[in-house]
This record gives structure tokens, sequence and C-alpha cells, in this order.
DNA sequence: CGTATATCAGATTGACTGAGATAG
DNA sequence: CCTATCTCAGTCAATCTGATATAC
């Protein structure tokens, strides 16, 4: 048996399955640095949240990324107790619960992206710096229709 | 607050993260389709093996499809139990199973791969033929390097 | 009273681990 | 005796559900 040919080419041929395992394979690269400093993927994009927009409820943050609120409260309270982030009560609405970046937070951010690009050098080795930006420019687009249909 | 604007733009900035996204939307759009029929995405890679490849030992089909070989048990019983893969004892090693598309399994194949490329040309809406023809070509090439460094 | 927010416990799923049975 | 294949039971992590407490 010769496995050296790899993968099925029905599927290579197939332009999802390659985002899947290009996408896959980014996921993980990350989330293996992530893991050496004791945070996951959530934490950094809960961060990033918190530097873009300035301070967000749960509620908000759960909406803007598009994860689970009962998943945000865990993330939350573990950033909280690294330091990462504040919360405290909005004062003019006392169900909602303010979280706030930290400056330690800004500067954990600031080495979680360094290690992103890092990460994003790997994977995208193979590309010239023209192919990136040609490649950049498409995933955008992609990304611009999901949600459609 | 306003969350009009979406995901963070520093996150977006990352070519990484984008792939993440839509590889997430290419492998959630098939794997609904695929569980209409009752399969999940490790059936039709199976099938996309054997189909290409022809008979596989189940150890053969893990290294092929980077799979745990305690999953491939699984997923060729249940594959085998739908009636679209054969197993018999290799007579010339009897530890190994030689696992065979029928042609019920080559049908269903033909249907899953179409479902495939309609979901494909629901996450490729955006994109002109072109810019797809550029967006494999740029894949490829990525996939290529996968496994480095 | 009905709705919204935050939180917690538990279900579910996919991927992985370890051990045992059979064969080389 | 050691290794390879297949299989099963169980672990682990990520995601999602349901229920509860508090506030509007």
């Amino acid at each position: 048996m010769d496995l050296s040919t790899g993968r099925p080419p029905s599927l290579l041929g197939l332009s999802t399955y390659l985002l899947s395992l290009t996408g896959k394979a980014a996921r993980a690269g990350l989330a293996e640095r992530l893991a050496a400093r004791g945070l996951r993927l959530w934490h950094m994009a809960t961060l990033a949240a918190l530097a873009d927009f300035g301070p967000h409820a749960q509620r908000d943050l759960a909406t803007r990324l598009a994860m689970d609120p009962s998943d945000v409260a865990k993330v939350v309270d573990e950033l909280a107790v690294a330091g990462y982030v504040d919360r405290s009560r909005d004062p003019g609405d006392r169900r909602r619960v303010a979280v706030t970046l930290t400056d330690s937070g800004r500067t954990a951010l600031a080495e979680l992206d360094a290690d992103a690009r890092r990460v994003q050098d790997e994977i995208l080795a193979p590309l010239s710096r023209e192919d990136r930006l040609r490649l950049h420019t498409l995933l955008r687009k992609v990304y611009g229709g999901l949600g459609r249909s």
C-alpha cells in the first residue's frame, strides 16, 4: 500500500476542504502557544474585543464574538483572576457586569498578538508577500459573505 | 453599545483568524448536510479515500486521513452497517482488515460530493470564478507547507 | 408579571489514551 | 519475546442546554 500520495485528491479538489484543514492548523498552532501561557483562544479574542472597542457587558462580548454567554462567564472569570480584566456592576443597569481591560491585560494581549503573527508566518510560509495579501483579500470577501443564504 | 461593527478588527487583520472562521463555516455547513443522511465528516473522507485509492487496511486509512485508529474502527463499522463498505480479513496478514467500497458506497459518495459542492458554492458565493481559482491555488500552497517547521 | 443578565451544573460531541485480544 | 493491528472503555476539552438568582 503506497501512502506517499497522501490525502484523497477528490477531497483536495474542494477548496472548502482545504479551508477546513488550513483553518484547523492555524487554530491548533495558536492554541498551542496560548496554552504555554495558560490561556485559550477565547481569552485572546475577549482581550482583543476589549482593546478594540473598550469595556463591554458580558452579554455584548458574547454577541460580538459569537460565543455562548455561559462560557463568557467562565472566560471572563479566568481573565479577572489573571489580572487582565476588571469587573464592575453597571450602575445604570445592575444586572450587567462591565468588563474592562487592565494595563496588564493590554500588555499580555500585545504578546499574544506577537505569538499569533509568528504562527501566521509559519502557516503562510509557502506564500510570497503578494500572495499573502491576495489570500487575505479573498478571505475577507468570503468572511463578509458568511451568515447569508 | 454599538455591536454593528462586529468582530475585533485586530483579529480580522490576521489571515489565520479568517482561515479559522471560514474553515469552521465550511466544516459546519458540510457536517449539517451529512447529518441529514446520518453521516459525519469522517464517513465521507473514508469513502473518498477508498474511491480514490482502492481498498485499505484500517491502519492505512488512519495514516492517510490522519485519523485515530480507534475512531477508524467505529467509522468503518458504521459504514459497513450502512452497506457502503465491505470488511474482510487479509489472507496474507490476518491481523489486517481489508475495507472495500461497495457499489452502494460509490453511489452514496457521489451524492455527498454533490452536497459538498453545494456547500462550497454557498461559502464561496462572494467570489468570482477567477477568484475561486486563485483562492484554491493559494490554499494548495499553504496546505503543501503544513507539517514543516 | 414577563424579560434580560449572569452564573452554574450537566449533557453532548470530537478527539485522544490505555489496555486487551489476536496475529505476525 | 516483541511488535503490529484492531477494538473497546474511558478520559479530556469545547460547545451547548437547562435551571436558578437577581435586576429591570
